[in-house]
DNA sequence: AAACACTGTTACATATTTGTTAAGTTTGTG
DNA sequence: CACAAACTTAACAAATATGTAACAGTGTTT
């Protein structure tokens, strides 16, 4: 079920746009100023963020750009007032997939939206992730090494999906907690390394697949 | 590099089109009518596709529609008049991902591709730094010199990465401390040059690459 | 040439980061 | 509620990076 965002302080039109999601049977979510959505935005895995520019408390365009630093990787539409020109090009610049100007057709909105989920499909189709010796099978959580099954706990099984599927990146531990565990890095917790830690032992002993990057995080090569 | 091709049947906005793409230094090709443009697409792997929906001899809609049930992957972009709402809802349908009307904006329109390309993961020119014969991958913070991996600590990296982006400007140790550090110069602190010493040392031995400038600090040529 | 100023280089102490273990704490299950 | 499994926190050892000081060169000025 696609996991829809709307972060929007007109009542009217989130309203209208939550009941015509719904219709599709999306999951909905909204939030009535910028902080509210931040908050949602950052501690929950959406599909599609709808985001208004002009917020209050916090703006659209700040949000944008903070999620993406989170390494985020919801499709965000905004939502701007007609000939904002210069905002659209900023909010691309942030990391916006797609802009819609006020006043907008609902039905073209949602085929956006449409456009969006499908777009994603796309990247996330694979159900089965291969990496070396690993075999990653999404819906049923199983993870084989040279076709022997491993047991591993839900904590280390979507740290190796993260890390999978971000191969080549490192990523800080603030990403790690933020998208994994939903809360902010507060400097010195210690968790992210010990699930690496039992992560390698079960799966990659000799820490040749999962590195530590110093004063960063980790990355998987 | 990006590839984009342009199927569009009125000159002038093919041109600049073209123009503009290249300057960002995309690979770009054009069609001017339908069968010629949909024959190119399918023969060639594109990241984004420019395609006007009133074309000669084909139609942009039965490309579009041909092209993903041929599994075609590009990021399509349609192009149409104002006001034709329902050609828009249709092209979604079709399996359109971004829709923009004419008369348009170059540089939203720009914008919009950026966004497809980086939701396809395709030229994150930002990441990749080429200096010489250095290649340096700031999300994986790896540095290659003649594709031999080279390996930096941290400090190291940002340094290296900070030289690279002010290529060609003296920068002061002061500069590079509050920089890179975060603190300013207290009047005779090493710590700079030994950064930049043990840099060389990897990466540069012979100081063909890091200048120092007397009585300032470095540069990159 | 001598005195001076600046930079390169090295070795070492210190600070920071990470790996690892063990002991709490929470959560889910019967 | 009791129990086990999963998770978090805490603590410390090990590994590594960083800053400092000392000194050797090298260029610059008088």
């Amino acid at each position: 079920m696609p996991r829809i965002l709307i972060i929007e302080d007109e009542q009217s039109i989130q309203r209208m746009l939550e009941y015509d999601l719904k219709q599709l049977s999306y999951e909905v979510d909204t939030a009535l100023d910028g902080f509210e959505g931040y908050k949602k935005a950052s501690t929950k895995q959406y599909d599609v963020i709808l985001l208004d520019v002009m917020l209050p408390n916090m703006n659209g365009m700040d949000i944008c750009k903070k999620l993406r630093d989170e390494g985020n990787n919801a499709y965000i539409i905004m939502l701007t007032a007609m000939g904002d020109e210069y905002n659209v090009i900023q909010g691309f610049d942030l990391g916006a997939d797609d802009y819609v100007t006020k006043p907008f057709s609902p039905r073209e909105l949602i085929a956006r939206i449409k456009a969006g989920l499908r777009r994603q499909g796309i990247g996330n189709e694979k159900d089965i992730l291969l990496y070396n010796d690993l075999k990653i099978i999404q819906s049923s959580y199983e993870v084989f090494k040279d076709d022997q099954k491993i047991e591993l706990t839900l904590k280390e099984f979507e740290l190796l999906v993260y890390l999978v599927l971000n191969q080549g990146k490192a990523l800080s531990r603030d990403q790690l907690l933020t998208n994994l565990w939903g809360f902010s890095y507060d400097g010195d917790s210690r968790v992210v390394d010990v699930h690496v830690f039992k992560l390698r032992e079960k799966v990659d002993p000799n820490s040749e697949y999962i590195k530590t990057v110093r004063g960063i995080g980790y990355k998987m090569i």
